[in-house]
DNA sequence: CTGCCGGATGGTATCGATAACAATTGACGG
DNA sequence: CCGTCAATTGTTATCGATACCATCCGGCAG
């Protein structure tokens, strides 16, 4: 910076200023560091001037896992928003572990980021400790927790699914399953399997038929595996719920494998209004939260929190909740009951 | 860090070095500072670290986008052999854009990476120019370009359409399609459709048959749509190679939905191996490039560069050509020629 | 003509860690 | 009992930018 300050005639302050818009410099002394930069190829070093302005720019964000559209939409979401203040998104990811989020925090927070969006709203007490500890805006996404560290954008697992199997009881089915991965892991789906079960018995529903398979996260193979089972296991069962759409595809590929009609046989439906839920044959009834918009509304809100801090009065806890809608389409149109009678999209 | 160190009665110096194991410090020390770090919750500050050390302990990563499960499992890939290292993945995202890619290269520059590692082969001058000037490592992968920055880990992206092409051809298909977006956009896409035009001259098939649709990405939905306008357009198609599995499997829903037997009807691969691809009904041919152990490869590359970089000894430019798989499934699994004999994966 | 004011620019200290080198300590052989 | 060496710890300068305050300048009111 030196170097371009003394081509420029002028002093590293100065290029500084030029540089950030911020200040005021004069737009023919702005033209002449402009062109010394050019010609010297200077790129400024953000590293450098974060230490000095405590303002790294960064905002961390810890998802289960990239290959999750859900999440990865949710990221994009949150990038969008933070672009428009030239702030950095820093993804890390946990592999649906509570213990890798607590060692992925600890690193994250060695780059002093400006704040930090987790998913989900269970963490381990140490992982708790370090995000209450850290000084900076917090948001957990993706759920509702009862006691938040600190901000929240998200909804309830378990009332999506509640809805949802309202929805498909109104449409007269009565023996509803629910397909899940293996517990303890992964935290929402664990919350989805809770609102089933809620909602079965507030329903009245004959019983909950609930199968297991593999360790999160649940995949197409997965699906296909369970519903399988689920038909061995429970034939006379009308319509699965499956934990994610993911399953839920799987779960159809393989009806149609083995020739068993989707709905009629076997109604299906899903969690988190995949792109591949809209154009799947039959195509899936799902729940939307709206991934995109929640990441932004969490970007927004972090923003919010961010400039609040910076004027050195943090902002008091927000709770977003994110509405959620239930999408029903092909793959739970068969109406059973003589009370269904709206028309499907 | 100097409360810990008051704290722990040594030097700032000495917690420095106990707290990255790095130097000789003895145990009861160490002790007595991890003891201080715990009960100061104290967090180390990297971007001072890299301020004073020149060593960021980052790679920048710049994919199209994250919802492209090809670049999440390589963005997976890389950062799995960075983890190693304790080095972390800066992504980027240029939205198959050049100019984008640029803007996000300077921005990327300015965190001062290690090393980095875009998609594709072929970007505006400026970002040539930026990143040929950096003065570290940069991996260009998914492609093969023939004047490379510097390292490249990839593939011909036409090749592998040229081998899919003479795979279905000695099926027995004759009449072969390809369905693509518009041009300009997405040079992976264009290079896949050279490799279609090239095979189709070389195998002497009838004529090429092309569909364009929409701007990239393609999408599911895309490619259902562009089927439909390719069976309007020439009836007498036998196969389509999609540019991607998700606008191959938009597709076959699409002809599911239209009654058209795949592959009977129309046959249908894609490119990528996606997950969808393997589960789907029927189940996709495709090309795999391991999308996935290319992160690996391109990871352990940029260790390997970055390590010499750092002894003062840059490393010679590498060309890892990575190879990629014809993975013949159901979706073509019609032998329309009596040469075609083999089983069907 | 004088003095004040605000916009533009410069000088200096500082952010928090680490590199490089200096100093200290203890062990061990002669 | 002393000198030497290696292991351990401390001291100082520095990385590159920015905050903060000082300074300078021209314009304008009185």
């Amino acid at each position: 910076m030196a170097d371009v300050a003394r081509r420029a005639g002028v002093s590293a302050m100065t290029v500084s200023r030029a540089l950030k818009g911020k200040g005021t410099v004069t737009p023919p002394t702005q033209d002449r560091i402009l062109k010394a930069v050019q010609e010297l190829g200077y790129v400024l070093d953000k590293s450098a001037g974060a230490l000095s302005s405590k303002q790294t720019g960064f905002v961390s964000v810890l998802i289960p896992s990239l290959n999750n559209s859900n999440f990865s939409d949710t990221v994009q979401g949150i990038s969008e928003v933070l672009d428009t203040e030239a702030m950095q998104v820093l993804i890390g990811t946990t592999g649906y572990s509570r213990e890798r989020e607590e060692a992925v925090i600890e690193t994250m927070l060695q780059r002093r980021p400006e704040g930090i969006i987790v998913t989900g709203g269970k963490h381990t007490p140490r992982a708790r400790t370090l995000l209450g500890q850290a000084g900076i805006p917090v948001i957990e996404t993706w759920d509702m927790p009862a006691a938040p560290i600190d901000h929240v954008v998200g909804f309830s697992n378990a009332a999506t699914i509640e809805d949802l199997l309202a929805r498909l009881m109104f449409r007269g089915y009565r023996r509803i399953a629910f397909i899940e991965g293996e517990h303890g892991e992964d935290t929402r789906g664990h919350d989805r399997r809770a609102g089933y079960e809620r909602a079965v018995e507030a329903l009245g529903l004959e019983r909950s038929c609930v199968i297991s398979v593999g360790r999160p996260p649940i995949t197409i193979e997965h699906g296909g595996g369970a519903v399988v089972r689920l038909v061995e296991t429970w034939p006379e069962v009308e319509a699965v719920i499956c934990v994610s759409d993911l399953s839920a595809f799987g779960a159809i590929m393989e009806c149609h494998r083995r020739g068993w009609a989707v709905p009629e046989r076997l109604a299906v439906a899903g969690f988190g209004d995949f792109e591949v839920s809209r154009f799947c044959w039959p195509s899936i009834t799902t729940v939307s939260v709206g991934s995109r918009d929640l990441g932004r509304q969490a970007g927004r809100l972090m923003l919010e929190a961010i400039t609040a801090m910076r004027t050195g009065t943090p902002l008091a806890p927000r709770r977003l909740n994110i509405p959620h809608t239930v999408i029903e389409r092909d793959s739970t149109a068969v109406h059973r009951h003589p009370a269904a009678t709206h028309q499907v999209a």
